[in-house]
DNA sequence: TCATGGTATATGTTTAAACATACTGAAAAT
DNA sequence: ATTTTCAGTATGTTTAAACATATACCATGA
């Protein structure tokens, strides 16, 4: 048995692998595409049962460096990711369990000519057709969201479809995309006047905006999302002693 | 063409296991504390082996549902929480990432009477003394954060603390608290005076705003952290076509 | 040409068994 | 009374092996 250990003196095998493994992904080979070293050689290699190499690499796929399909193999994830699949809807399921009803204000789709800035995160020529659908969401009284998605030309969105129905079900059902990570960019701004017409507030008030880019499985661009949250839609906070 | 087949007749078995266990975890006997059964038990009790029933909660660890101690057995995180631990410095770290570089303005330790709020949160008498920290953190150019925390009194923190070190090592290493998942909501609200003297901005200025409840790996609140960043401080969101 | 079908491949699932280790609590020693 | 020791318990680690299944690619046949 080889025994490699650097710094602690009996860590457990996997997360010893689990160490290893994450200085390979770092390799610039595997950052650019090339296929992941399939888990059992890197069991053989490393003199080591399969199903330990197997629980280092789901850690990782948990974190979202890795990602694996089966029959094909394990690759890495270009990009640095934020956020997890599960904490994607957490602002909607967070006012949904706050008991609040979400009722549609206004649901448009069309095809629009990608704006230089989408052009690039979306790496496409500019003026390309993407799809742009805009949600204006909130509770029985007021609007307290303005959403707007911009999808990937790869993802074959179509107009016709049904966006009624949850984004990430119509993706995977129809469109055969399977999302799993974004990154997102949380600020607060002033309302401008068109921002503060929609959601109903006065212009310069708070608002909360979150942009997000949406990868599917395969480690590629779905969507670029923004939304507009009022500043005192989304949270019922204390305010503590100031 | 495809269509779609009954998704559970051939589910994985560590699958069904979980929801068997999501079920589980409801009943009120878990909520409210009472151990959990070993994963001994339910495997024989379901007839199938030790390992399936493992991964089946691993995944509800991971999500931050379950909590596990060796030698003790497997408890029910009371509270809804939000956010996993590695979520935990995603804001300053992601200003790390884009090479800022992050310096203390301020660094306040001092011991309080517990206003009324944070006493109903704890879950302690009003007027009960707690360490409270306040930091106002930015880059060279400016302050960018001004961060208030306050911690349980059970967690035995101390204002002779070297609090300058990661918060998390200093409770593990010092307190023998292990920080593993916090609760909290985000907002943005316009500048007070006294937070735009602060942030060096002008009152009335949009700010994001975080509150945390954070808990030990025992599921018990050992910090309440009040966070105002500048709502031009965070982020550089590209803004799209409007 | 295009659809069909088969096969190799890589990950996914499941079992069983042995040993390691952290924690608890009670008994024994100080 | 306090500390030490020890055994029981529940989770953690690791191996090995067999079978399942999604995918890609190639060969075959309409």
């Amino acid at each position: 048995m080889k025994w490699r250990i650097d710094p602690d003196l009996t860590l457990p095998l996997h997360q010893q692998v689990e160490k290893i493994i994450r200085t390979l992904v770092e390799k610039p080979e595997y950052q650019s595409g090339l296929m992941f070293p399939k888990e059992v050689d890197i069991a053989n290699e490393l003199g080591i049962a399969r199903n330990t190499v197997r629980t280092a690499i789901a850690k990782l796929v948990q974190e979202g460096i890795l990602v694996r399909k089966k029959g094909v193999g394990t690759m890495v994830v270009r990009k640095k990711l934020l956020t997890r699949l599960d904490h994607w809807f957490s602002f909607t399921k967070e006012m949904e369990e706050k008991g609040r009803k979400i009722i549609n204000y206004r649901l448009e789709v069309k095809l629009v000519k990608a704006p230089p800035e989408l052009a690039e995160i979306f790496n496409i020529k500019p003026d390309t057709r993407v799809v742009e659908i805009t949600r204006l969401r909130g509770d029985e009284e007021k609007p307290l969201l303005l959403s707007i998605s911009w999808f990937h030309p790869r993802t074959k969105v179509q107009i016709e479809q049904d966006f009624t129905r949850p984004l990430y079900k119509v993706l995977e059902e129809e469109n055969n995309v399977y999302v799993t990570l974004s990154r997102e960019d949380i600020s607060a701004i002033a309302a401008t006047n068109d921002l503060a017409e929609n959601l109903q507030i006065k212009p310069g008030d708070p608002i909360l905006t979150r942009n997000r880019t949406v990868y599917s499985s395969d480690g590629q661009i779905v969507e670029y999302n923004q939304v507009f949250y009022r500043g005192d839609g989304i949270s019922y906070s204390v305010e503590i002693g100031r």
